[in-house]
DNA sequence: CTAATTTCGTAACTAAGGGTACGTAATTTG
DNA sequence: CAAATTACGTACCCTTAGTTACGAAATTAG
């Protein structure tokens, strides 16, 4: 049912996947909500139908760009607690990767689905709903990494998975708006270490 | 300087404290930028040039709004913590002050000031800076009532203050925010122990 | 009572930003 | 080439929301 490559008509000179990466890194850099459609067709010489034929709605846009980031981002982050490594190592991973030097790879600071979890109200319904699903996704595979380690004897039985999980989402956000908030990266490193202290 | 009665001139009708209330309540419970000036004018019967004359601006009215938050609620908060008792006391009466049952008292959930540090590119310059500012005194006060710990052997001084201090506020930001999604008290209390865990 | 003073509130103005109507351009099919 | 088809983009529309111009209303001083 996609349209692809119509035989017969104008052919399409719109790029779709450059507006969606402008789309995607404004989003990211200014939040969800500093950002007009106008401001992104300036960008990318794209006009204003050319980018709703593509995307829809602004609504359509903002889930576009989110669905890219969590492929981008948050799949490689949990992705770094799946690799049968032991728990300690996880952690430490999980502190470089959420810790690295965003300027150096030229990446955005801050983390595109907590600043929208922040402004959910604002969002549309179709970006709210994948906001919703990415976060119960996030804490489900928190809870499969800590049944995980809890079964290999690396983390303490007498905490249930669930508030665990919990925690290490409100680990992940609040360094993601230290992050945010201009906190250096190393002192942000240090808060979370001492955030996993929890586990003995 | 302040404007204490003049003899002449139409009285004044504007009730300025119940547009400042109003004001708070509704930024506190819908988020400082889903709430329009002409919206408390609604709810207080106000007019919009009377809510101008009074506040100067959208921006002069979060300012005074926020002002009245931090006597209202962020004082009180950190009063808990100075009040000579031990460590561990304050720390289950901090969890007792965020957890509680807010609909019984009839306040809202979440936190104005959390709220608002997430959206602080869409505040005015003046708010702005009260934001940052109550940002800074509530680092200081953690840090005051940390060392107060430490001095009297109550924490462990293998830590830096500032990076303890940076771990409360990220703490307490990740309760609000998780009251903020729905989240239900006990269960925000019980993420809320696990998080004061590394305090031995 | 008149003038000076202070506040009131209706009815605008203005800018920003999401969204689209519609005429035009570029292609393929027959 | 004509018809059908598909995409293009200028120039709008419309709503929301912050802000104010301005004339009327209340009050006191003289």
């Amino acid at each position: 049912m996609p349209e692809l490559s119509p035989s017969r008509g104008r052919p399409k000179t719109l790029d779709r996947d450059q507006v969606l990466q402008t789309a995607l890194m404004q989003y990211w850099s200014k939040g969800p909500n500093e950002v007009a459609i106008g401001e992104i067709c300036t960008l990318t010489g794209a006009s204003k139908p050319g980018v709703y034929r593509e995307f829809g709605s602004d609504d359509g846009l903002k889930l576009a760009a989110l669905d890219a980031y969590s492929h981008l981002v948050i799949r490689p982050f949990f992705e770094v607690l799946e690799h049968d490594r032991s728990f300690g190592d996880a952690q430490t991973a999980l502190i470089d990767f959420t810790t690295q030097d965003r300027a150096a790879i030229g990446i955005p600071n801050g983390c595109l689905h907590v600043a929208m979890r922040a402004q959910r109200d604002k969002l549309g319904v179709m970006t709210r709903k994948k906001v919703d699903l990415l976060r119960q996704e996030g804490l489900d595979n928190y809870a499969v990494w800590i049944e995980q380690a809890k079964s290999r004897g690396e983390f303490r039985m007498d905490i249930p998975t669930d508030i665990v999980a919990l925690y290490f989402d409100a680990q992940n956000g609040g360094a993601m708006r230290m992050q945010t908030e201009g906190v250096p990266n190393d002192v942000i490193a240090k808060v979370m270490r001492l955030a996993l202290m929890v586990i003995r």
